[in-house]
DNA sequence: TAGTATATACGAATCGTTTCGTATACAATA
DNA sequence: TATTGTATACGAAACGATTCGTATATACTA
């Protein structure tokens, strides 16, 4: 065990943009990058760290041809559950409902998500009557 | 301005303690850290830490005794609140819902949390009719 | 008072992330 | 074929966080 997944911000950066757009090169990714941002960063900056990803089995790669193709080999939902557990305990001692109430307090949600949030919670209502 | 408040998760550790604990001294400080955890730290790794976190504004300290006094200089909520929006956006895109959503299903929340989240989202959904 | 325990200060080593310069390989083209 | 553009590979610098050894000051105690 010890498997710990923990991509930094920047790995986090690159393996969003993997996520939405699937399957793409370093250039595009590196385009991407910049075009999102205030900073521009490198590209060979860009290509150590989706390197550096693939040595941590972040991401896998098609190195067939020249121009080599990444992909997340992580996904999506599995690494936000990690980092949220992560961040949970580090910042809020693991009160989940501390953090629910300040997420809720302090960011605009639209009626539609709040509508969503309520109907989980009355689902969790109901699977645990007692 | 950018006065980027970003406590490390080292920081973090003994920002908790200090919160919870009120006015202590480096002694106090890393025998706690050394309780609460697998890992122990030697003493004067915690003191440096302060000492940083001192220097940078995290905590005030009282160096009138031959043993310094130290208090967090900074609020509990604020600090939560800037890593909560940098956590967002970096691992949820900026989407609150998903992020509660993945909270609470992920988590165990007690009844009496779940209709205390259930309130504020009501007296949310009054306060934003249209 | 001499010796021991405990405090802070200082400086340096280590470690991981980020950054990029440079070397090298390969492809397209003039 | 010679030039130019674009890949990857490699290595090292820079930076911040963490860790701790050691020096020094101060208090306690035998």
């Amino acid at each position: 065990m010890a498997n710990e997944i923990r991509p930094t911000e920047g790995e986090l950066e690159i393996l969003q943009i993997l996520w939405k757009k699937g399957p793409s090169t370093v250039r595009e990714v590196n385009d991407l990058l910049n075009d999102a941002q205030d900073k521009s960063i490198g590209y060979t900056t860009t290509l150590k760290i989706m390197q550096i990803m693939f040595e941590k089995g972040l991401l896998k790669r098609d190195d067939s041809q020249r121009t080599h193709i990444y992909t997340a080999e992580v996904r999506e939902g599995k690494i936000q559950s990690a980092l949220l557990d992560r961040f949970l305990n580090a910042a809020y001692k693991g009160s989940a409902s501390k953090l629910a109430l300040q997420l809720l307090g302090n960011h605009k949600t639209t009626p539609d998500e709040l509508a969503e949030i309520k109907a989980l919670i009355d689902q969790l209502e109901k699977n645990k009557p007692s």
